[in-house]
DNA sequence: CGTAAAAATGTAACGGATTACATTATTTTT
DNA sequence: AAAAATAATGTAATCCGTTACATTTTTACG
């Protein structure tokens, strides 16, 4: 592999003229230019990087540190950040870290040792050890979509509670009384929003919470269908369920249908997301919208700004979120 | 940020035996060793890993090209790889290629930069362009799920043209005599080798090929809805419809149902990959099972063994495919 | 106790590109 | 034509660990 210095000799030139050759082309004669440019092509010269990044002490490395890859929402989120970090010039070091502190740990460490300058996190976690954070400064992070309550830097979210209300309405508005609600993992800041969302709904229109009606979850599809499956055995069952995401949902509908029930008419189901399948399963599910891409592409111009020292307050960037009501929810049984 | 010199300062001994501390601990007396590790800690050292890598000239990266992580299948196949690459000390650096040549050389040049040990492709598709490869030897990169015919590499693939075989003629088991075939991009092979297939069972069972039965289709929800909606208005259509990807089915079945036919009774419908999805969806989609998570895991192996020198020929690793025979496929109507 | 062998530690080169500063060549000014 | 200003190029330090080789210290054994 050619180096700088075979390219200078072959040229007849010093390295640094190679070298500003390419940084800084005006800075050089056009005849060295030409001689250099020849001896770069001769040797297939391409600079190491992996020396450039080392001296200039920026890697141009993003980690992010999500649970599940396999989550259809976070992938939406990643492709968004891809975009963004290409247009921005950095690259995604991914990092599925099970929501397992440990290894969101050893990413993080990733950003101390200099392989990457900064970390987004889709978790509600700092992933920073004490020993890691220096000072009281901003750390190279940002926090998206599932965030912290005081977070050390910026963060990228949405009106869960609001928006969780909002969709609670809709289903109150059909006339459902018995609404239940199957929650992500309890731990999750997302889950305890998205519940007061749906307790405030209630609480508005005037409807005693019953905490039977609450049921755990995943936000996988298997958790979806058990938790179906285990609320139509209930005696005084809900005509409304409400899922705190569209897997959970469609894991629902699944048991639901199974079980004999038509959607809507016996029992409606919203979801949380709008993943593409929404759209396209039996019947169709109303669900919240999320900007998933939006999320991501923010996320990155955030760091990117943190990373420039452009920001010195951590922002709160609130997203919009939008009902999108379709046929899986529909007027109370009578 | 401390040095390595900062520590070996505070500890009143030599950068190298600060080195050695952690290297081989083994090779430093105890008593230096302490004073070493309590410099370490005093001074909250993190060794600079760019240094190290750009030092070694191994920066323990891999590049992943994805044609889209938004796909499912895609994100359960990076989810394997990113277990193995963290079992092998590796980081996986992601790469949206949306199938464009160019980006795809851009991420190949990562390799020739020295910012990634090696590559992982999913497309058919060599990224590396001439000016990369450097001699006859075997490429530092593994081909995966879409391979090339005569790859300058390892390859781990299923047969797809057997399994698509072996779907067919489980329809025409069912008795369907006329078997619709969404294929995905004409240009990729998992297309001609399914078609193939497809096309296998037809003939070893005496049925002419009807061209009339193939659509297009681009292996996403849309495509399979708009393709089955279009088969929906032939005169004499399918009784069958085999899809090349899960997502096509869901989508095709999502049109036919909104059609008002019913799956499988009026029409059969069988798809491919086995994402989680498919057995959740009404009805649950009969579909060939291929092993994401593992094609990740294998593919991740076998680019390290290149990496190490532990490969010589390009071996072509063939995984199994299993037959998922769900509710969505049953006998053709009379 | 002395010397050989082994263990511990230190010195300094190395990897490849960048860049401040120094030097040389060229152009402009008077 | 000489002096000054500017452009072009070169020299060498720097980033930070690693490690071959050199040197010093300790241990072992006659």
């Amino acid at each position: 592999m050619a180096t700088i210095r075979d390219v200078a000799n072959l040229a007849g030139v010093s390295v640094a003229t190679v070298s500003r050759t390419l940084q800084q082309p005006e800075r050089v004669s056009p005849k060295t230019r030409q001689r250099v440019m020849e001896a770069i092509d001769s040797t297939g010269y391409k600079p190491n990087l992996m020396a450039v990044k080392f001296r200039s002490g920026k890697t141009h490395n993003l980690v992010v540190l999500v649970p599940t890859v396999a989550n259809v929402f976070f992938a939406r989120v990643i492709s968004g950040m891809q975009e963004a970090a290409v247009e921005k010039g950095y690259s995604l070091l991914l990092g599925n870290t099970l929501g397992n502190p440990e290894i969101e740990a050893d990413y993080a460490r990733m950003v101390q040792t200099s392989q990457a300058d900064g970390l987004i996190q889709l978790r509600a976690h700092n992933p920073f050890t004490t020993d890691m954070q220096k000072g009281s400064d901003l750390l190279p992070m940002v926090n998206a979509c599932e965030v912290l309550s005081s977070p050390p830097c910026p963060v990228v979210t949405l009106d869960n509670r609001c928006a969780a209300k909002a969709m609670t309405r809709h289903l109150i508005g059909l006339g459902h009384r018995r609404i239940g609600l199957i929650k992500g993992p309890n731990a999750s800041p997302l889950t305890q929003d998205r519940l007061a969302g749906y307790q405030d709904a209630l609480c508005e229109a005037g409807i005693p919470f019953d905490e039977q009606l609450l049921f755990n979850g995943d936000f996988t599809l298997q958790a979806g269908s058990d938790a179906a499956r285990h609320m139509l055995t209930m005696a005084d069952r809900p005509t409304a369920l409400f899922c705190e995401n569209d897997e959970t949902a469609m894991g629902a509908m699944h048991a639901i249908k199974s079980a004999g029930l038509a959607i809507p008419a016996d029992m409606s189901v919203a979801g949380f997301d709008d993943i593409a399948f929404s759209a396209y399963c039996d019947p169709p599910l109303t669900t919240v919208a999320q900007p998933a891409e939006e999320f991501g592409r923010t996320a990155v111009g955030l760091l990117v700004d943190v990373l420039n020292g452009k920001i010195k307050k951590a922002p709160k960037v609130v997203m919009p979120y939008e009902l999108k009501l379709r046929q899986s929810t529909g007027p109370a049984p009578l």
